[in-house]
DNA sequence: ACAATATGCAAAATATAATTTACGTATAGA
DNA sequence: TCTATACGTAAATTATATTTTGCATATTGT
């Protein structure tokens, strides 16, 4: 599924998906596909982009319980 | 660096690294080799983990600034 | 002593994340 | 209209996570 908490804590900087991938040091189609939920990133990876956007690994990636 | 917050989780559960590798549906070196802080595991990986041990990911994978 | 469990380590093979390159569309500005 | 930026998508390649297999040691129970 896709991960619009990326989507929009990216938005809420005002960052393009090629400013926030040359950032964290990837290409701009690996931020498209963690977005659209096409794959899993590595947990280094997820932490970089946390970083890059002031959140957590929950405030990005976590799913609370329903 | 070494993940001792993954490894006292499993011990709180009393689970050896192979029940919560079972678990998760990877093998035994895998959860020995991100313990170790051998190599970076994928987001759905630590998902699954967490869900197990009854933890977040910030609360097993997330380091605080200093 | 013997067997069973738990862990660390490592080489080779496999699966997949990530890169590179490229083409398409939409929007905003000159 | 023309140009530039931003984004979605996809095939081929590369880097690396994960598996498989095997061997070693320490510990615990019989």
């Amino acid at each position: 599924m896709k991960n619009l908490k990326l989507k929009s804590a990216r938005a809420r900087l005002d960052m393009s998906q090629e400013q926030l991938a040359e950032a964290v040091g990837v290409t701009r189609q690996t931020i498209g596909m963690i977005e659209a939920g096409k794959f899993n990133p590595s947990l280094q990876l997820c932490i970089a982009l946390c970083k890059v956007l002031g959140k957590t690994l929950n405030d990005i990636f976590w799913e609370e319980e329903s």
